[in-house]
DNA sequence: GAGTGGTCTAGACCACCCC
DNA sequence: GGGTGGTCTAGACCACTCC
């Protein structure tokens, strides 16, 4: 834990407690500095973060103000941090039905979000997740089995993530997501219990190891009554 | 412009143009601040911004790296920076169909949302969006009429945004969005000229103020053949 | 051990806003 | 003019990776 984590966590609970009047600034930067025993710059640091998050405005010459959120609902959120299914549903019993697990050539598109060569061999996954036993995602998965090693039918019921993290060592570095609806298709109607006038949520995610390596080309496909996707932004 | 800004517009151009090897990291940040003629600090702040946009990658004790990014769509991309139809479709030319503008006292719901008593009036405005005299969006929005007064016809058959900033001077902090998938209803059938299984792609939205009061609550109605939503996450 | 990014300091000057 | 956030400096030490 750095020390503009703290103060960050620190400044997060007031915020969320009351602690400072809701219509007026917080104090500034340099007071607060003061107190939290720091320097100006590492203090700014600390509000980066909470302005980031959306709980902090910034307006220059006048002071920083605290954002009157709004609250959440009660769906699955999707927001544009997390990583894997299993992280999102936290507590909750994660289980998945394997579809079809092949090894193949990547098509021209696949190995092009791959950044590979058609000969580069990939597999081929898809898999239906489910939260509590009910069917929550279909997910289509391409990752180059040679950056990839490993993947077996045991791996795929638990997961992916994990596998690549832990036992592989490698660390994920983020990804590029493009979130869109779609109508289902058979499968979906099939595996996700969703009748044929049911919408999907379809979310496209190219994700990259963290020396910025392609080494996964995957399509969540989502029940439209049970997930969203979140994002904040703040202008600068 | 500020030096970071330039420092990394520079250097976004070099990788875009394959001035520095992919497979290898670039020069460290101390070479970098000394070749630019700025403190580490600054160089950092500098390749801090193109970390956020995804285009490099830090691998601490390692270096500094490329991230191999793919093509983009030719769908039209609502960016999590991106604020307004009129700003999203540059060149383009935007009209708008008013299908209704009233004033009444909010919801509970809408109400809470805006942060407003249910004794503030709001206007409850329904648009169509139209580019090039093809359907884009449906757009329903609520608005506290005294946070944003002199609302007219006139206005909204240009830009709400353009007259909220130039006209009455205020300045729009951000927003939080939620993006779901939905079943296209009658009103969308008709407008967006959609058929009755069509999907449509919703994004709901709350804009604040940059001193965080919120001033809009929308629900913008997509076709879902015409957008997408993207966003880009790298973990730290 | 050498080299890299991650954090932190104690100042400085500037741009903007309100009085 | 006084107060605020925005930027910038020239160092320092630490954590991590590779050899």
């Amino acid at each position: 834990m750095t020390k503009y984590e703290s103060i960050a966590n620190e400044m997060r609970r007031r915020i969320k407690e009351g602690y400072y009047p809701i219509d007026q600034p917080i104090p500034d930067e340099l007071s607060l500095a003061e107190e939290f025993g720091s320097s100006r710059m590492t203090m700014r640091k600390a509000l980066d973060l909470l302005v980031s998050e959306g709980l902090l405005f910034r307006k220059r010459g006048h002071g920083t103000f605290i954002i009157q959120m709004y609250k959440n609902q009660s769906l699955n959120v999707i927001s544009d941090e997390s990583l894997g299914l299993s992280n999102l549903v936290k507590g909750k019993p994660v289980s998945s039905k394997i579809i079809q697990f092949t090894i193949e050539f990547p098509s021209e598109e696949v190995a092009g979000h791959l950044a590979i060569g058609r000969q580069e061999p990939v597999y081929h996954i898809i898999r239906l997740r489910m939260v509590d036993h009910e069917p929550y995602v279909m997910e289509e998965t391409y990752m180059p089995s040679n950056l990839i090693p490993g993947i077996t039918e045991d791996i795929l019921h638990a997961s992916i993530y994990n596998y690549i993290q832990q036992d592989l060592d490698l660390k994920i570095g983020g990804a590029h997501r493009t979130i869109m609806a779609d109508k289902s298709n058979e499968l979906d109607q099939t595996y996700l219990e969703c009748k044929k006038e049911d919408p999907i949520l379809q979310v496209v995610q190219v994700g990259f190891l963290n020396n910025g390596v392609p080494f996964e080309y995957s399509f969540s496909r989502h029940r439209y009554d049970k997930f969203v996707f979140t994002s904040v932004s703040v202008k600068k």
